[in-house]
DNA sequence: GTTTTTTGTGCAAACGTGTGCACAATCACA
DNA sequence: TGTGATTGTGCACACGTTTGCACAAAAAAC
């Protein structure tokens, strides 16, 4: 009430020119003589004077705003991810709106309303529901960027890290500290990147699990976070003694951090068992935690920065691209001290 | 291109009244006739209709969108925080737009241009610079909530947790236990919330500390984060022996849970010290991580639910109230393992 | 000194909604 | 049946921009 906004008029008044004048000012392509240019800024300036983006949005039908949908921020890797999205589009001018994608039917309501912000690009991470609502904002034009996600989309664009060479690397690091008998720890309500871990990590040892050299056991855990990790260790050995029977596992894959940080714990302080002298444990992320000394996880660390930065480039690129992009995003082995050999591999 | 959106004239036309009238029906307080309203309800959503919320903000000079100011998302308090708004935010129908504080140069200019985006309302968190960006908000009547933060603007509503009972609990306990040497232990950076709490320690302890009864030293980092708090402690003591002096403080009060994991973390790992035989330890916040086999921290629960709901609730309330508002929220004392009496309270 | 091109500016029409005002239709009441 | 109150709907303007088109002025070409 108090305080009248000031508007384009007031400054084309104040310049003794016309509004469209004005806004040409703030275009950089536009035709506009340097001096008056340079005249009407500072007289902007000096009124205090900012382009109504709501205004502009409404006219071009684009907005600065750009959707970002994240199951919740109880994982940490999705923190780190989402701390360093949100840094980087604002270094571009981009403002995200953060939507909460653990509550599905609320999801599905706001996402919707959230077309009509004519948001520039919407980006869904991984372990939020993709299929349907991506598919709505496909059919307004409204670009979807996944990440590390599968794509049942055909149109949207994927950015994924290279679970691939992680989850050979894993088997590799495992094989080669002396290990024979592998486990690999999921959640058992899918997801992508999980799955996708497993998967590959299968394919590593295809080989030696044909010839018998090796085996692998399959432990799924009731959710892909901490708690779902010292529950599925505590699953698997009841007691501390069950440890020791003849084919218990010695070289444990996790999807994720989070899981195998709650196997370890469990191990260590429900079951008395240590690592990696009893068990070796390697995850997936090398969220901040991990390589806390009360851990020091050996893990696959798939870089946030560097998925960020692809999602920017891909955000500013896209009205010239055609094709939907399909990036892969490295990943890198960080040894620490959660991986040794067997101490009684030969034991039972 | 491919998809012209649908707006309210082609609702109207399809349903032989007024863009007015469908307007209309899409407000609660209008006067309509039901019949009239059901039908055109009928028929925008077989349309697949959509009121478009920038055109609404264009002529209401309000929109769903607020603003959310938070120092990155390193700290995990302010992450459970957040991720509590953001859920509250997205009930009600409010839309956040997550800004980062970190980077100070780039916070300036990108909230200078949030404020085009006509927000209903902008919220700072802990940590980021409030005086000056509050104040231009302030001035184009957007309200400004500040959590757990000072306020050095009057207008601005506040909402803080209660960090002098808080204080005071945590001086009892220590006591209790039977601590005579106490130590705070805060970043020299100085943020509200931790001069705060070390003030109400201080008060807390006042009596006793004036009659020599007790000894209370201040043990300040370098940041209010895990590493501070790991190299507070190791400055702190040099050497494992150097704890064993005199005068060292084994009653240890932390401006917070990262501060304090830092410091058992320095004290276990580095210094081959136990908590709670040798040193107990009391944080404030109560992260997820505190409660975990590997450190069960002993703190303040200050809940973010309530805090997010108490945001939302402020917002909700803001055009009726007048004056701004100043709400404490109370904490709870959170008993795990990290606290117990002094081994060698007799030494020395 | 004309004609043609280039450059800079203004006019006015959008964009899609909300809302004050006017007015027709319906209803209540005597 | 007549009068006044109530209810439901439409008209037209406003919100603050951007941008195609027109056009004057300046510059370039002949």
């Amino acid at each position: 009430m108090n305080h009248k906004n000031i508007t384009s008029a007031d400054v084309a008044r104040m310049a003794g020119v016309s509004r469209s004048t004005v806004s040409r000012c703030f275009k950089a392509d536009s035709r506009i003589s340097k001096k008056t240019r340079e005249r009407v800024i500072e007289i902007a300036d000096q009124l205090g004077y900012q382009v109504n983006k709501i205004a502009r949005s409404m006219i071009t039908r684009q907005s600065d705003l750009v959707g970002l949908v994240s199951a919740g921020l109880h994982d940490p890797f999705a923190v780190v991810l989402v701390n360093q999205l949100i840094q980087k589009l604002q270094k571009m001018g981009l403002y995200p709106i953060l939507l909460d994608a653990s509550n599905t039917a609320q999801l599905e309501l706001s996402i919707k309303k959230l077309a009509q912000y004519q948001v520039r690009s919407i980006i869904i991470t991984s372990g939020s529901p993709s299929s349907s609502i991506g598919a709505e904002f496909i059919r307004l034009n409204v670009p979807v960027i996944l990440l590390n996600r599968a794509g049942q989309l055909d149109a949207a664009h994927l950015i994924n890290c290279d679970n691939k060479t992680g989850s050979t690397l894993a088997a590799k690091t495992l094989l080669d500290a002396g290990h024979r008998r592998l486990g690999f720890v999921n959640s058992n309500n899918s997801t992508y990147s999980g799955n996708s871990r497993g998967a590959f990590f299968e394919q590593a040892l295809a080989l030696k699990l044909a010839s018998g050299e090796i085996s692998l056991q399959s432990i799924s855990c009731r959710s892909s976070d901490y708690k779902g990790g010292f529950q599925a260790a505590l699953d698997l050995f009841p007691n501390p003694n069950s440890f020791y029977r003849n084919l218990s596992p010695t070289g444990i894959y996790c999807a994720n951090d989070n899981i195998a940080l709650g196997f370890m714990d469990a191990l260590r302080y429900e079951l008395g068992l240590r690592i990696p002298e009893d068990l070796s444990i390697i995850g997936f992320d090398d969220i901040p935690l991990a390589g806390q000394p009360a851990y020091r996880l050996t893990t696959l660390r798939q870089c946030p920065a560097a998925i960020a930065e692809a999602t920017v480039k891909c955000i500013q690129g896209i009205p010239s691209s055609t094709d939907p992009l399909r990036i892969s995003i490295p990943v890198e082995l960080i040894t620490r001290q959660s991986v040794a050999a067997p101490a009684h591999e030969n034991r039972g």
